[in-house]
DNA sequence: GCAAGGTAGTTCGATATCAAACCATCTTGC
DNA sequence: GCAAGATGGTTTGATATCGAACTACCTTGC
């Protein structure tokens, strides 16, 4: 394969290999190798899971409800930077399997809070796992970078974040 | 039951203003951060895309072909890296709207290829233009990482990219 | 008190994505 | 030639996501 960019003359087509490589309008977007990174990273990582039968979906919403007591789903939504109504499914999807019980607020009949059940404690358990692995490689790759990489990355997401910066 | 926890002592939550922290469990992942990063750019700019009627998912499919005569489906799917199912639909859209158009192969019954429209490239021009003025606020936040920041996605990507490595 | 406006959660419609099953066609081995 | 297998593209079904519209309930101003 070889495909590493060697000595290629032209450029930017698919090698004959199926290598893909970077369009040549592309090579220089941040933006561009940035989504690349994430999709495929976190797709070997849905993947692992998914073989686990574990959702790599859930993770995030599972781990963030393993800090907390409990939350509702508005706070969830806020933290996870998810819209309220993609939490309505996701947690009509957790509770139906038993990860996550929900329970009324008395002092308000609109709302109620979620919290993991046992089998959702275990499952965010079994998920961060995966997910611990994943990063393993993630930091090997980016070996001492990996500070400068992480603060790039939070800049990036303070900056185009939620409105209320 | 005033689920808000009101008093809360601890920390890690979203703090009054509904900003949004980072669980503890994630501060050290560099996969949280990436995703968070590239999630919220993306957004940004399909923001941007979209209040100018624009198509933000359109915009690598038409890049890729803006950068070679023609090509086919299957060859469109491993450079953008979507499945082949996925290209149906969208190269479905873009031709509906006479971005692109589709010519028969005629080697190959099954195959056809696409190519750009004067519209479609058009298009393309404009998702650029907007592409590149994000791509202008990346390079800013990243300053003098930006080498090392691309070099560290890429090699995230290779090595988590595509099986034929 | 009560009307007006705000907030919590849901529903619905659109888009994007993948994977698996599928059909038609092409290529190969013999 | 032709059967078997490979390949190109589509269909279908599941998941995830957003935003807008909606219902029910809460809070405020007066």
């Amino acid at each position: 394969m070889a495909v590493e960019t060697s000595t290629r003359p032209d450029a930017h087509t698919a090698s004959a290999d199926g290598e893909m490589l970077v369009p040549a309008m592309f090579r220089n977007l941040i933006g561009y190798h940035l989504r690349v990174a994430q999709e495929t990273s976190f797709q070997a990582f849905a993947r692992a899971a998914g073989k686990a039968d574990l959702k790599p979906g859930w993770y995030s919403l599972l781990t963030v409800l393993a800090e907390r007591e409990s939350m509702t789903p508005s706070e969830l939504s806020r933290i996870c930077g998810r819209d309220r109504s993609t939490l309505t499914s996701s947690l009509k999807a957790l509770s139906r399997r038993g990860l996550i019980e929900r329970r009324p607020n008395l002092a308000d009949q609109r709302s109620y809070s979620v919290r993991l059940t046992e089998n959702g404690r275990r499952m965010q358990e079994r998920l961060h796992a995966i997910a611990v692995v994943y990063d393993r490689r993630l930091d090997e790759i980016a070996g001492k970078d990996k500070a400068v990489l992480i603060a790039v990355l939070g800049r990036i997401a303070a900056t185009f974040g939620p409105p209320q910066d």
